[in-house]
DNA sequence: CTCTGTGAACGACTTCACAGCA
DNA sequence: TGCTGTGAAGTCGTTCACAGAG
C-alpha cells in the first residue's frame, strides 16, 4: 500500500482512463477489466492497474472494475467532481476558440470571463462570457473564486501577465504562449507549445521515427 | 559516441532550446554555454549537453555553443530547415484559430488548405487558405506533397478521418480531438488533449502538488 | 581556468510474474 | 477459472563528476 506523490505521467493517463470509462458508461457497460480498459488506449494492463493503485484499491479480483464508481473516483482524484471556474486571458483567435470549445464544460470546467487589453475587444461576448479589461482581473478572480487560467497572449507578454495572475490568486495556468513561465512553487504551469508539437511530428516524419 | 533512436522527451526539449536560441540570436548574442541555455528553461546544464550529444558534437570545450550554427543544426535535426506544407481538417472554432495562428509559419510550417464537410464552410477563406470539401483531400495532399495534418474534428469522427488522412499519404497527425487514434506504424500521431491538460492543472491545485 | 562530452551512479517508470481473492 | 494488487526485475532517463580540449 503506497501513497506517494503521483507522477505527472500517471495523472495524464488518469484523464485518458476517465474519458474511456465515460464512453463505456454511455454504452451501458458497467464493469471492465484492466486489459479491456488498456486495449484501445495503447497502454498495458499492468500499467492501468499500477496507475490506479497509486490512489487506492478500486477493483475486485476475478471481476475487474465497476465503471460508474471508478468514474466517480477518478473525478474525485482529478478534482473534477466539482466544477472549476476558469478564465481566459488573451481574446485573440486562439483564446476565442478555447472560450467556445465545448469539451471543457463536459469535463467540469466553466468559463466565467475573458480578459484582454485591446479596446476593440472589451465588452464583446465570446462563448458565454464577456471580454473584460485586465484591470478587472483581481476583482473577478476574487468574486468567482477562480483558481485556473488559460493564458493565450503573445509570447512577449506571457511572463508579465502570468505574474499578475499569480498575484490575483490563480493557482494553475495552462500556457499557450510560446514562452517558458516562471511561477511560485504553489502555482502549477502546464505548457502547451503548438509549434513544438508540430516540430515533434516533423522530426518523426523527417527521421522515420514514427512508431517503429 | 551514440546514435540511438532519440527519445521523445529529448526531441521536445530540442524545440525548447531552438526557441531560446532564436531569442538569443535576435538579441545579437553569438555564443552560449549549456548552463546559460538551461538557465531560463528549467532544465539542467547536463541535460542540455546530453540532449545535444544524442545528435552530435556541437560545442567547443571552454567556449560553449555558437548560437547561429546550433540553430541551423537543430532545425536540420527537427526537419524544419525546409518548410512543411500542412493541412487542417475540421474548420470549426479550433481549426479556424489554428489556421490563423502565426506561430506556425515562423517555425517552418505553412498551411495550404483546410477541409470540412459542412456546406456553409466550404469555399470560405480562413487565414490564407480556402476551406475545401473532404473529397478534395487526396488531390490536394498529392499536389502539395503534404505530409503533416492537424486534426480538429469532433471526437466521434476522428478515427474515421485519421484513416482517410493515412490513406491519402499523410505521415504525421497532430490530433486535437479527444480520442485515441490508431494509425499505421509509419504515421506519427501527436495527441493534444485540451481537457486532459486542464485536468492536470485541476489535479495539481486540488492535491497541492504544484512544484513542491 | 572554463566548459564540453561522457561513462558511471542514481533514480524513476514500466513490465513481469505470481500470490491471493472472488 | 479470471483478474486484481504488488513486490521484484528490468528498462529508460537524469544527474553526477571528471578527463580532456581550448
Amino acid at each position: 500500500m503506497k501513497r506517494q506523490p503521483a507522477p505527472d505521467r500517471v495523472v495524464r493517463r488518469l484523464s485518458l482512463y476517465l474519458r474511456q470509462l465515460e464512453h463505456l458508461a454511455e454504452r451501458g457497460i458497467d464493469k471492465v477489466s484492466s486489459s479491456q480498459l488498456a486495449g484501445s488506449l495503447q497502454v498495458s494492463a499492468a500499467q492501468v492497474r499500477k496507475d490506479l493503485a497509486h490512489f487506492g484499491q478500486f477493483g475486485r479480483p476475478g471481476v475487474g472494475y465497476r465503471v460508474r464508481p471508478l468514474i466517480d473516483e477518478l473525478r474525485r482524484i482529478l478534482g473534477t467532481d466539482k466544477t472549476w471556474n476558469v478564465i481566459v486571458v488573451g481574446a485573440g483567435n486562439l483564446g476565442s476558440a478555447l472560450l467556445q470549445y465545448k469539451g471543457f464544460l463536459k469535463r467540469g470546467f466553466r468559463f466565467v470571463a475573458a480578459f484582454d487589453v485591446a479596446r476593440g475587444k472589451i465588452g464583446r461576448h465570446i462563448g458565454n462570457v464577456r471580454v473584460r479589461h485586465m484591470g478587472e482581473l483581481a476583482r473577478i478572480v476574487r468574486r468567482h473564486r477562480v483558481k485556473l487560467a488559460i493564458l493565450a497572449v503573445p509570447a512577449d507578454a506571457a511572463q508579465r501577465v502570468a505574474e499578475r495572475l499569480c498575484k490575483a490568486g490563480i493557482k494553475g495556468i495552462l500556457n499557450f504562449a510560446p514562452a517558458t513561465l516562471a511561477a511560485p512553487p504553489d502555482v502549477a504551469v502546464g505548457p502547451i507549445d503548438l509549434a513544438a508539437s508540430l516540430e515533434q511530428m516533423s522530426f518523426a516524419v523527417a527521421s522515420g521515427t514514427s512508431t517503429r
